[in-house]
RNA sequence: GGCGACGUGGCCGAGUGGUCAGGCAGAGGUCUGCAAAACCUCCUACGGCGGUUCGAUUCCGCCCGUCGCCUCCA
């Protein structure tokens, strides 16, 4: 595809991206709830993002993205009986509510940085646009969407015919199985909170029209969306099990506040699962992001670098369902390691005069990936196939001319939008004694060698394998690379 | 019960009405004192049963299975 399509779940097609304003993106990606570590379902919905933003950015268009923070309102149950979720954490640790909001905001962006995820333009926080969200509730119950009873509003589901538009759901045909238990004071049940009035025992509460209360869990990403994108603006994101009714939820508050359209595409991530099985505390599966990085969980046999798992997840496609498992790691690893390995050839080679490399259609061939709905799995696969090509020219000792612009290329490519490129001088790489001495080694080694004294030789390049510095012996002389 | 998605070779995973995904693992070979790396070659799948078609893994129907949502969840 020569062009930017991306999935749009309202159409349940691919559409061609079209912004509202020639050259501008303001994209939305619903962010986490506070309470707890990240995990895989988190890793999957972010860097799947980040990839998005990252292309369109490299695409040239002017991004503006912006995702929440959820530190209130958030309820751990039906949306009428349920504990907020950052006041039930705070009994349990025995700490502020807020003081858990900034404990897991903070690991929340250190597992998204080590995963290569770039950081939103804009990190609006629930609880710092109270005033806003009142501001939005006061709207849907001038325009006849929303209804108070005894300091609650609720947001009249009848009153609004598109209900049910993202999600596909009819509200009649959702009653049979469910599980029904309708706060009193609602019309009916599938009407939703916008505010809710805080008993004595809660900690969170705002003075607000109707009484000392709380936002709704969904009215936060309406009121701050709006905010800092406008009513109207370009793409909404976030995981599939938030597309009803929290997504579906947002539409109708915004929707029926502005009387405009919300956002134009509405993309969704898939699921993760973990050896087959959803993951879910009571499962015991639950494995944070942080755990995976350290090795530090019963499951686990071992530390997983981040960058594995970002590669691991960019080699599906965002809108499948990714199955975790060791194994499945261990061979992304393996190859992500290999795809790397090319790389660092290419990066390494020196001017050369050979035939240039055809560059533009390497170009063409992993951007129309991408502009197919942002196909990083077949992207990666290009990858593999050309990288292969260029090197084992590189390696014959016909370097293309253009090889400068190849490894920009790639800088503007692997690096900047896929995030994969191989990290660099990491601990002990870098240094300059330690270089010399493993030089020193290869020297020796090779005397060695060159007497026939493989005893000898061999014991050199045992020893130092056992320090992770791997002998490579070639025509040209002896490479070593330091692994992991 | 309702809505939706999916089922691809040992593993992970794209995709398509009729020549190829790709990666990992494995096998053989070239190179090497040996190994590693690199290179070459091989391993050719699409849940089951029907239907449409000249031809289906790809379209349709049914069945089986897995997963998600319907209630908090990325």
């Amino acid at each position: 595809m020569d062009k930017l399509h991306i999935y749009n779940t309202l159409s349940r097609q691919k559409e061609e991206f079209e912004p509202i304003k020639e050259g501008f993106v303001g994209i939305y990606v619903c962010g986490p709830t506070v309470y707890g570590d990240p995990h895989l379902g988190h890793a999957k919905s972010y860097v799947s993002f980040d990839v998005v933003i990252r292309y369109l950015r490299y695409l040239g268009y002017k991004v503006r993205y912006v995702q929440n923070i959820t530190d209130v309102g958030h309820l751990t149950d039906d949306a009428d009986q349920g504990e907020d979720k950052l006041e039930k954490q705070a009994a349990i640790e025995k700490l502020e509510p807020m003081e858990i909001a900034e404990k897991y905001t903070y690991n929340y962006f250190r597992d998204m940085d080590a995963l290569g995820v770039q950081r939103p333009d804009i990190s609006p926080r629930a609880t710092g646009h109270i005033i806003e969200q009142i501001e939005m509730v006061k709207k849907l119950l001038e325009n006849g969407h929303a209804y108070e009873t005894d300091g609650n509003v609720y947001f009249d589901v009848s009153s609004d015919e598109d209900y049910g538009k993202l999600s596909g759901r009819d509200v009649e045909d959702q009653e049979s199985g469910a599980r029904i238990e309708t706060a009193s004071d609602k019309r009916s049940p599938e009407d939703f909170a916008l505010w809710k009035k805080a008993d004595d025992g809660h900690i969170m509460k705002w003075p607000s029209p109707w009484g000392k209360g709380y936002p709704g869990w969904h009215v936060e990403c309406s009121a701050m969306s709006t905010k800092y994108l406008g009513e109207h603006f370009d793409i909404h994101g976030g995981g599939m099990d938030n597309q009803f009714p929290h997504h579906e939820c947002e539409i109708a508050q915004s929707e029926g506040a502005f009387n405009k359209p919300f956002a134009n595409y509405w993309m969704h991530n898939n699921m993760v699962t973990l050896e087959g099985q959803k993951m879910g505390k009571s499962l015991g599966n639950a494995i944070s992001l942080h755990e995976f990085f350290s090795g530090d969980h019963e499951l686990l046999n071992r530390a997983w670098d981040p960058q594995i798992i970002r590669f691991f997840l960019l080699q599906s496609h965002y809108r499948s369902t990714t199955d975790f498992s060791e194994e499945a790691l261990a061979g992304a690893e393996n190859g992500l390691r290999s795809l790397q390995e090319m790389i660092n050839t290419i990066n390494s080679a020196e001017n050369g005069s050979a035939n240039a490399y055809d560059l533009k259609s390497l170009r063409t061939s992993l951007e129309s990936k991408l502009n197919d709905d942002f196909n990083t799995a077949q992207a990666i696969a290009v990858l593999f196939e050309e990288l292969k090509t260029i090197r084992k020219q590189i390696n014959s000792g016909d370097i293309p001319e253009n090889i400068a612009d190849v490894k920009e290329f790639l800088r503007s490519f692997v690096d900047d939008v896929l995030r994969l490129w191989p990290q660099e001088d990491q601990s002990s790489t870098g240094d300059d004694k330690t270089h010399d001495l493993i030089e020193l080694l290869i020297d020796i080694r090779n005397n060695a060698r060159h007497e026939k004294n493989f005893e000898l030789s061999d014991t050199i390049r045992d020893r130092l394998e056992e320090l992770n510095i791997k002998l490579m012996d070639s025509p040209e002389g002896t490479d070593y690379k330091i692994v992991k």
